[in-house]
RNA sequence: GGAGGGGUUCCCGAGCGGUCAAAGGGAGCAGACUGUAAAUCUGCCGGCUCAGCCUUCGGAGGUUCGAAUCCUCCCCCCUCCA
């Protein structure tokens, strides 16, 4: 059994903030002792149920408490997400019906228990508890905090210095939030940097409520695909845990050196002193970096379909794109025609392009072959009989059947 | 309640009667180069039966030979004052 220490250490590891680690190793002693396990909580939106790997840096953590023996608690904020955590620029969101809700939800727990183990696993919604509080509760809430206080966070005082608006239930945010761990009575609670403000409230609303504060640990933002953004959905620069072993291996290996030793830091399972061995070795020129991002892409892949299965997408990948052979998988379209079919019509039949332009644009690109060939005449037209294979730019492709 | 500023193609943002499918940037796509990297360079980037045609500039009407650009009404967003 790990020692406090080595409980700690683990804890810790790609934390950002850990406030506070007296508190914590008070906390960790105590369960031991008295064999009552920690309740770790981490607050999710309820409208965004395709989880990526920026997520999974979050539950990552989680898993390393419930590797320690400790109770997590799933929190979907589905009463908050009516509210939307203030940006400023997001506006209020539209409340999710209880159907959308659930659904949600079971999205969520086919993908995090990829990751957790769902008998250790406990999933919450906030409206379970806030629904039963009165105006009457809500104004008490209130009138814990002042202005001022709520004013430290950076997002609140960056607007209300621009004298930009700040909305009055943009204030119930993190109140709430911090609620939600008075209702939970949470030992700690785990979330982005972005969310340093809202877990302290937690902090001082348990306080008010006469709780033990609970333990705050905050964790970096993954960036994106791109390098820049921080990985989200709607910026399109994400990996995603339900895509194919063959998709999430192939966006691994498309991400820069820079931003490979970023992912290895944190979603990486190899200790930290094996990754500065890696970033020696490549450094010292004995590991070529294509080599150690493979080794990465065949981590992070294997994580969600097994380690055979990365194999394969590595076998695939090197397949397709260094001997520029075929996928072991294509898919196949039956199109009907008699006779022969203008070739931009038959990439739109085969959901290759979006329209007739678009593929006419890229056959004067040189980006389409048909069977090996490059095509490029706009006006081609395509001898509507057997099957042909089609390719469009370097990962396209598509057989044609026709019928 | 009063005053003012806006809504343009995926996003930001120019345009302010014809030369506008609409500058510029970003994103995206393709090609070159590579390690499918990154960076860079080049091209594309509304649709179609594609040297031509059709549909777009918050919505509906109107003025005009001609409107994203002018007028009227409506919807929405923002700022300031109260």
């Amino acid at each position: 059994m790990e020692t406090i220490e080595e409980q700690i250490a683990l804890i810790e590891r790609g934390t950002v903030d850990l406030i506070s680690k007296e508190d914590l190793a008070g906390k960790l002693k105590r369960s031991r002792e008295n064999g009552v396990p920690l309740r770790v909580k981490a607050g999710f939106d309820p409208t965004a149920p395709d989880l990526h790997l920026g997520h999974t840096v979050l539950i990552q953590k989680l898993k390393h408490f419930q590797d320690l023996g400790h109770h997590i608690l799933f929190l979907i904020g589905d009463f908050t997400g009516m509210i939307g955590d203030p940006t400023g620029k997001s506006e209020t969101r539209k409340p999710l019906t209880r159907d959308d809700v659930s659904r949600n939800a079971e999205t969520y727990k086919e993908q995090i228990f990829k990751i957790l183990d769902p008998e250790k696993t406990e999933v919450v919604f906030n409206s379970t508890w806030l629904n039963e509080l009165s105006s009457e509760d809500f104004i008490r809430l209130a009138s814990q905090l002042t202005v001022a206080r709520m004013l430290e966070r950076e997002d609140f005082k960056v607007r209300f210095e621009h004298q930009r608006p700040i909305s009055i239930h943009e204030f119930l945010y993190p109140l709430i939030q911090g609620y939600d761990s008075v209702a939970l009575r949470a030992d700690v609670e785990v979330g982005g940097t972005d969310q340093r403000f809202n877990l302290l409230m937690g902090r001082d609303l348990q306080r008010v409520w006469e709780q033990e504060p609970q333990v705050v640990l905050t964790l970096p933002l993954l960036e994106g695909l791109d390098g820049v953004n921080k990985m989200s959905k709607s910026l399109g620069n994400y990996i995603g845990i339900t895509e194919g072993a063959d998709d999430i291996y192939g966006k691994v290996l498309s991400v820069s050196d820079v931003l490979m030793f970023r992912y290895y830091d944190l979603l990486s399972d190899l200790a930290a002193a094996e990754i500065e061995n890696l970033k020696n070795e490549m450094a010292e020129g004995r590991l070529h970096p294509k080599a150690v991002k493979q080794q990465l892409a065949r981590e992070l892949t294997a994580r969600f379909h097994g380690s055979e299965a990365a194999a394969k997408a590595e076998e695939n990948f090197e397949r397709v794109f260094k001997k520029h052979a075929l996928p072991d998988e294509i898919p196949e379209k039956t199109i009907k025609a008699d006779g022969q079919i203008p070739l931009p019509r038959l990439l739109v039949e085969t959901g290759m392009v979006k329209s007739t332009s678009e593929a006419r644009r890229l056959i004067g690109q040189n980006a389409v072959s048909v069977d090996g060939e490059k095509v490029t005449d706009a006006d081609h037209n395509q001898p509507a009989s057997g099957e042909v294979l089609l390719k469009v730019g370097k990962r396209r492709f598509c057989r044609a059947r026709f019928g």
